[in-house]
DNA sequence: GATGAATGAGTTTTCATTCAT
DNA sequence: CATGAATGAAAACTCATTCAT
């Protein structure tokens, strides 16, 4: 018997990205996405149910593989420092893996996108307005609303990347440094 | 074709929007829109030649309206004083405009925006450039790569207008105040 | 503009009708009707929702034309002879429409038959249940429960006329009598 | 092909007619077969051609489980008996095997029911037929065309059980007694 | 024999665009 | 100009059948 092949998710989920960047969500076809994975159509459709679950996986996958993963490790460090590997951690992904970045970026408020998904966005959300509560506490960061603050670390880090990525500029480490360094400049008290 | 009767076309776009904030862009049928704008579906196409010139009229449309006829009224303010002022202008346009909003930021990185669009947004930036470049000479703002300070703007105003017409929460001048001060202090050397 | 077509509807149907008697309901696809009927095939999703739909009105226009038509105007004819027109009725139309009975016979047991469509069998049922208690009451008809003795007249005259087209026998008024006798022998007390 | 396991035929007839009184003939698929079969889709063609040749035999099976093994032991009968043999017989499998009743009403004039299977049908309607002839000679039945005659009992017994199957009436010795008294009062000269 | 993953032709349905009125 | 019926290519999805294990 044929063996079901998990690493044939991996080639599924490499040629949505790639196609995605290429062609944008809207003209992303399930044809198309088995033509480049190599495999027939039907095949799609015994990994995922649909189109969009197969989208909703690809991004939840992409998301906890970028950022979710590395919150729990890093718990122990001060403020500043953890912001600053979540900034770079998050920078570095989305500028060495353009393609990714740009399926996420449409896929993100796209009509695909389920209640599911958004609730993965909380989730990481919700740790950086922990941080962030933190800080206040400890009177290092600005008294502010995070629900004004977050907006500019998501915000500027998806820009970002996107305008790296189209520049086709490479990252070092100096940008990283001091990109953060605007960030945190514009919240430490 | 394109005929001036500007009611029409402004019949037109709202529609257009109101659709896309409501459905997403995916869903955004031309029939649909002829449906709301209460007028035959080959009407549409008497102004508009396709369903592309029709988004990326609207999307020109709408950023002019909203950022680019602001910029040459305030040339000889001093330049922090520019900044805010776009700032607020930008942001609230964003949060009270919540439609066009999602309209903007669904049709910006979509396969249907345009080169032409694309220029668009590079004046805007090309403004902004400007702008930074003076105030590094005066040694105002941090001597960094313009390219690096733009997407936090930039990135900042979208997402942050984003959350709140999602959250619904309203705009007041204390937060378009308190989100400024950090971009400024982001950027001021 | 071009005004919408009622005679289509029935271009649709007779298409519909004459496909099915040929390669039955299992092979009837939306492309082959719009083929047969000489239209594109989204031709067919403006006058209806869906091939579900379009075939359950296909149904309910067969049965009210060959048999609910009739009823309401033989009310006052002694129950014999308004048994006898409704299986003459029944009969001519079944034989002289063998690929519109083909249809129906497919398509009553089919997955598509609605709960609509069953209930205008009802209705038909309700109509001869009503006429045999009659009968029985005045004492011509066997007193035997009516949910016995329907299936013979419907079973029978579906099955005859299934055969008759099968075998190409012309219907005749002699036949027509005599399986009416058949009937009327069967239960009359 | 074909090994005779009949265990496992079986088992694919059982799961066969179940589903096809569940979801009808047009949604029934191998894959759903084979699961509540619990065996792999590919199994199903160890012991089945294909999907046509299953449902064929599967009919030839019902059918001759159902009357045609009970024709030769009743030859010597009186004809009045036989035939009251045959319709109890008929009926009785008929109503308690409710499921196979629709598989057979479903596929009997369904585009999958091959040459072989209607000569099936044919032989027992030679049987009847010759039955009949007898009758008229000895002047107890009408001289009425066989081929008139038939459809009666066929027809009627087709669709009273589906009746009493969709409606779950259970079946009596009364209601057998009458019902076949209906079709000789029919027939009889 | 038995399995079930893989195939790909075929199905229903959608929708941008055209065109007769 | 305005209409909206008509078009047909293309999309998502299904499923009988094959075949590597």
């Amino acid at each position: 018997m044929r063996v079901r092949d998990d690493t044939k998710i991996n080639t599924i989920f490499e040629a949505t990205t790639a196609l995605t960047s290429e062609v944008g969500l809207n003209r992303l076809t399930m044809s198309s996405i088995a033509q480049r994975a190599k495999m027939a159509c039907g095949t799609l459709y015994i990994y995922f149910d649909s189109k969009e679950r197969l989208l909703n996986e690809l991004y939840m996958h992409l998301f906890v593989g970028s950022t979710l993963s590395i919150l729990p490790s890093i718990g122990h460090l001060p403020l500043k420092k953890q912001l600053s590997i979540i900034w770079s951690k998050v920078l570095w992904f989305r500028v060495t893996n353009s393609s990714e970045v740009i399926f996420m970026h449409q896929f993100r408020y796209s009509v695909y996108a389920s209640e599911e998904t958004h609730k993965l966005d909380d989730q990481f959300v919700g740790f950086i307005k922990n941080l962030l509560g933190q800080g206040k506490e400890e009177l290092i960061i600005k008294n502010i609303d995070s629900d004004l603050i977050i907006p500019l670390f998501y915000g500027y880090a998806n820009n970002l990347a996107r305008q790296m990525a189209m520049d086709e500029v490479e990252i070092t480490d100096e940008i990283i440094d001091q990109t953060f360094h605007l960030c945190w400049d514009a919240i430490k008290s």
